[in-house]
DNA sequence: TAATTTGCCTAAGCCCCTTAGGCAAACGTA
DNA sequence: TACGTTTGCCTAAGGGGCTTAGGCAAATTA
């Protein structure tokens, strides 16, 4: 018999690819349908409603997402692993912006759980082990790092960055080499 | 005359507050005609459209934040004024969700321009001054400062930290800790 | 008091999301 | 090869949201 989820697999991706044209927040059934080709009706067979496939463009993007960042930092520790690291989240907003908002899509808790969030963290926690953490401070570089990393794309993506001197390209190298400096001196807690 | 921009600011204001309840994204001028008791066709005389209403109550929060957190670091310089700007942005995200998420609404060059927005990167400016960093470096640090403190409260918001030890709000200070300590210890420049 | 403006209304068009039910082609199996 | 099943798409239709056009009564100003 035909094989079901295939189709089904080819339609997300279409929606992923959608997302870079025009815009996650602008990815809906009737334009997904209009870019396939098909009736929007149709679109039904393949997807639960306009809130599943938002979420399936995000599970994709989320594990494009880990993957990148996974081979990004293979083989590589320090100040050096924490660049790439960091250029994998840039560069794959930067070639993806509709997919990079996606991984940014608010999931329910369970979906979130079984996604390739935790991996992200997981990766996270490995790049800081090339540091020196206190093992309870750990969790908080983890968090800073992902607020770091989240909220720089996010703002130059906006375009936040683009009508003033110096170049984000300037300010990005500049604050890994801070982050590598705050994490090789990461003070003791006050508490 | 009747004098006109009163009426449209309450529409404004009430778009806010419905912002608040059910969440920025979900502010329609139907969903807001419903609230304020009147034909959504009504509300046209007082809003352009959809996206004009989502832009106004953008400008309004963006005031707002920028007037809380003006008031926060008045009179407090280092870690305390640092302390004090930042939770002026997670207790107003805190408090008013819905307009948080709306200061985020990307608007525009022109709007943009003229908003309050410049008003907080003078702000943060402002903050770094009491910090001795060089004078090259204070454009990085606001960068910094601005996705840190947009990328921890959207990360906070959408729950990723509420599902693991430690608390957020721990967190949250160790971070602050944290950069205040990389304030005082900006790397030098390696270029 | 008279003219004007305001604030709201109904009507109507267009588009989107979603469900229901149908049909032809493709596929796996005998 | 021939049959039954599954798939992938279709049309039809309901419900709702956004937006424009045109009208009317109350409030305001002069």
């Amino acid at each position: 018999m035909a094989r079901a989820g295939l189709a089904a697999e080819r339609v997300v991706r279409a929606g992923a690819e959608l997302a870079d044209e025009i815009g996650f927040e602008q990815v809906t059934p009737s334009e997904l349908a209009r870019k396939l080709g098909i009736r929007t009706a149709s679109l039904y067979s393949h997807v639960k409603n306009a809130h599943d496939l938002k979420t399936r463009i995000a599970l994709l993007a989320l594990e494009e997402l880990a993957d990148q960042a996974a081979a990004a930092i293979a083989g590589r520790a320090g100040r050096d692993a924490l660049g790439a690291f960091a250029n994998a989240y840039r560069d794959y907003a930067f070639h993806h912006p509709g997919r990079f908002a996606a991984a940014r899509f608010r999931l329910d808790t369970a979906t979130a759980a079984a996604s390739a969030g935790p991996r992200h963290s997981r990766m996270t926690r490995a790049l800081l082990r090339g540091y020196d953490l206190p093992e309870l401070q750990e969790t908080h570089a983890v968090r800073l790092l992902g607020s770091v990393f989240n909220g720089y794309v996010e703002l130059e993506m906006a375009g936040s960055f683009s009508h003033s001197a110096p170049s984000s390209e300037e300010s990005w190298t500049e604050i890994l080499d801070a982050l590598d400096s705050l994490l090789r001196n990461w003070p003791a807690s006050s508490s």
